[in-house]
DNA sequence: GTCTATAGACCGATAGAC
DNA sequence: GTCTATCGGTCTATAGAC
């Protein structure tokens, strides 16, 4: 685990401290000294701070991003043009689930870094992720919509916008649900995942007024 | 709108930059010259940018939570001891429309630096936060979880969770559903907030497992 | 209560020896 | 590729004149 190349030390303590502290609120030299290398190693390997932030989202999001379009290539070619919407769902969250277990604690700093960027605006990045992963986040939506054809187009985006919050909040574990003992973080995961994919389908395809979707339990 | 008081000067401006930059991205320079006061005014004033960060919250939820509290206190009223969800639903998100609307241009810049609390965590912040309000939000915990007794309380823990997520999210307005041109401010944010209880609802009262709540809407 | 000035620390980035 | 040393700038907080 320890004592890899300079490169991959300075990106793991980034994604730790990005994790904890945020982009602005860590510094070069927290990192370096965690990373165990020398301050000026981030510019000679890097360039700058921010080219640093955007290779740290690069590595585990071009993985992550061909996972996703990956399962929606098998589901159209096992349902047709339009899979139905929880298979869509499993599609976009479950590779997430994946990412950063790598890391040493089975803990995933790197999803709690994803979070962070919806909140710590950087345009430099926004433009990168925007850029890069685009595409693919367009044909998730357009798939979702469809799934969704009874409701008028305004309404659909507010409920994806819903959506993306449950899931960014979930994924970066912010919440009060914590890991029982005796459960694996493996499982752990597994069952969040499904939970959220439940949660946000039963919220995408809600009725569109009043009265609630279902009887209420009691 | 200009020229209050010094003080209410400074938490204006520190409530704009706050919700663009966050905490550690927002510095006393930038924010003294937003509000038109001398850099020495924060500490005079404030004690130092950790008390000022507390001042921005305590200053909008001590009254949120006052109406939260009155709209449950209602509720129970009306329907005694378990209200239906939609409405307990209503009395923590609709209060918080109103939050920031004194501020000039209908924004609420406030309801973003709530969002930014959660992923720039401050343990002082924190624990304030708690201190003062947790009981509130306990209330408010049991009453949803009472409403679900069909499910075993982990699971409840998650849907909350979830819950929590699409609210911050939402209310922070960091998805791509943009206010039209044709509707004013006011009605913006009540449809977004009916739109969001009900998502929620739905999420909340999902099915437990598998194939989906409603029949697609195709 | 408002100002200037500054202390004392930290920041990102870079030049240049090895 | 790694290091030291440092530049030029930022920051929060405060001391002290008015």
């Amino acid at each position: 685990m320890a004592a890899q190349g300079t490169k991959e030390r300075i990106l793991a303590a980034a994604e730790t401290l990005f994790a904890e502290s945020g982009f602005t609120g860590t510094s070069l030299r927290q990192l370096t000294q965690l990373a165990n290398v020398n301050l000026a190693a981030v510019n000679y390997h890097f360039g700058s701070k921010d080219k640093l932030i955007q290779e740290v989202f690069r590595r585990r999001l071009d993985g992550l991003y061909r996972e996703r379009e990956a399962a929606l290539d098998a589901l159209q070619e096992k349902h047709g043009e339009l899979p139905p919407l929880i298979p869509i769902l499993e599609a976009f969250v479950f590779p997430a689930m994946a990412v950063g277990e790598d890391s040493a604690d089975g803990g995933s700093p790197f999803v709690q870094v994803l979070a962070r960027a919806f909140v710590e605006y950087r345009d430099e990045l926004r433009a990168f992720l925007s850029d890069r992963y685009g595409d693919v986040n367009r044909r998730f939506f357009q798939l979702i919509a469809a799934n969704l054809e009874a409701l008028d187009t305004e309404e659909i985006v507010s409920r994806i916008d819903f959506m993306v919050g449950a899931l960014t909040y979930a994924m970066a574990d912010f919440g009060l649900y914590q890991r029982p003992d005796d459960i694996s973080p493996e499982a752990y995961w597994r069952i969040r995942a499904e939970r959220l994919v439940h949660f946000v389908a039963a919220g995408l395809q809600g009725p569109r007024d009043g009265s609630g979707a279902a009887p209420p339990a009691a």
